[in-house]
RNA sequence: CCGCUCUUAGCUCAGCCUGGUAGAGCAGUCGACUGUAGAUCGACUUGUCCCCCGUUCAAAUCGGGGAGAGCGGACCA
């Protein structure tokens, strides 16, 4: 695989297709990230954009974690003793799961967002930004209460810390597209570059399949789950023999073998009893997305996969969690 | 600071005027049916009625006090 196949493969969209051409062609050592506001257990949402550094990271690239604690301090999200503590927890599982750790700097955004330059910066974002924008950038994120005045704030220091962490790519889930247009637009005002952008899916609802809108309530799959959890939780998820649902529908269970199991593993296999026509290999999503269109592939077959190899990506977070817990 | 409105199930709300210890929809749980899930059918669960004091035989409901939330308070219309 190329490397710009390498970069942009399994997201929904590249800001801009030229500029991430241009990282491609020298990746090594270019610095890239994700903000993450602290938490103490990751789930695949986490988990999704973990897999794009990975890639990254396999590429030759330097990833940046920003550990946004005056970011979740700004969202209500305790204090910053208490976001700490999450932010150290949320670390050991990222390097558990995966990530270099040669390759992989983590920051915390108290260490500089709290200096006069930085500070500045923000309150010059503020004169050129208008409230509705801001508020609109948001508006993906937060979703609930009435607007408060950390919260505008809140995407003009996501547009800061690209510049400040120094960085040549932004990675983030297609619910972060706002702050990154806010970004390109606002930062050259400052005088500092526009940086491009690669924006991974949204997976959709396990439970519904509905896509798109940021689950609020559903049932989500984390790094604290148990192989029986898991099973449960993928077994009680919507999955129509079919690879495209009708209406605004998505498989999840077909999402989660796409953008979960196939970047971290070369080939699947189904174990399934020879009543149902005995075990079948699959090296890529392709296959398994079509035997499951034709009826080859019996979601109750594909399900049972997919929660082993959830488990199998899981095991290791979840085993430093429990040495976290009992220390 | 002043004014108006709101606060009842996980969520959205009805009930309050005309007191009699609470309801709907959605969600959720459990069965049936499918080799999964969903859909469908059947059954079921859920409450400091924001708090305190008072009136009353009896308060979600009436009276007083308090808390939290939302909106409004130039001019124009």
């Amino acid at each position: 695989m190329d490397t710009y196949d390498l970069l942009t493969r399994n997201v929904d969209e590249v800001v801009t297709d030229e500029e991430v051409r241009e990282v491609a062609s020298d990746p090594d050592g270019k610095r890239v990230y994700v903000g993450y506001e602290p938490s103490g257990v990751l789930h695949l949402g986490h988990l999704l954009t973990a897999n794009k550094l990975i890639d990254l990271q396999n590429a030759g690239m330097q990833v940046v974690i920003l550990l946004a604690d005056v970011h979740a301090y700004l969202n209500g999200k305790g204090t910053f003793e208490e976001i700490r503590e999450t932010a150290e927890q949320m670390r050991a599982q990222f390097l558990a799961y995966g990530l270099e750790e040669s390759q992989t700097e983590f920051v915390y955004g108290s260490s500089y967002q709290l200096e006069e330059d930085y500070v500045l910066d923000v309150h010059e974002l503020e004169l050129s930004t208008t409230l509705n924008r801001a508020q609109r950038a948001m508006a993906e994120l937060q979703g609930d209460e009435t607007a408060k005045v950390s919260h505008v704030v809140y995407p003009l220091m996501q547009a800061l810390d690209i510049e400040y962490l120094d960085l040549d790519l932004a990675v983030g889930g297609m619910d972060q597209r706002k702050v990154h247009m806010l970004m390109r637009e606002e930062l050259p005002k400052l005088g500092y570059d526009a940086r491009p952008c690669l924006h991974t899916p949204i997976v959709a609802d396990l439970t519904t399949g509905e896509g798109k809108m940021s689950s609020s309530t559903g049932v989500t799959i984390s790094m604290e789950d148990s192989m029986a959890d898991l099973e449960e939780k993928v077994n009680s998820a919507f999955c129509p023999p079919t690879r495209d649902p009708e209406g605004d529908l998505e498989n999840p269970v077909l999402e989660l073998f796409e953008y979960h199991v196939f970047p971290r593993f070369e080939r699947v296999l189904v174990e399934r009893p020879d009543k149902y026509g005995g075990d079948l290999e699959y090296d890529g999503y392709e296959a398994l997305a079509a035997d499951l269109g034709s009826g080859k592939l019996h979601p109750a077959d594909a399900k049972g996969t997919l929660a082993s190899y959830l488990d199998e990506l899981i095991a290791p977070g979840r085993e430093k969690l429990r040495e976290i817990r009992d220390e």
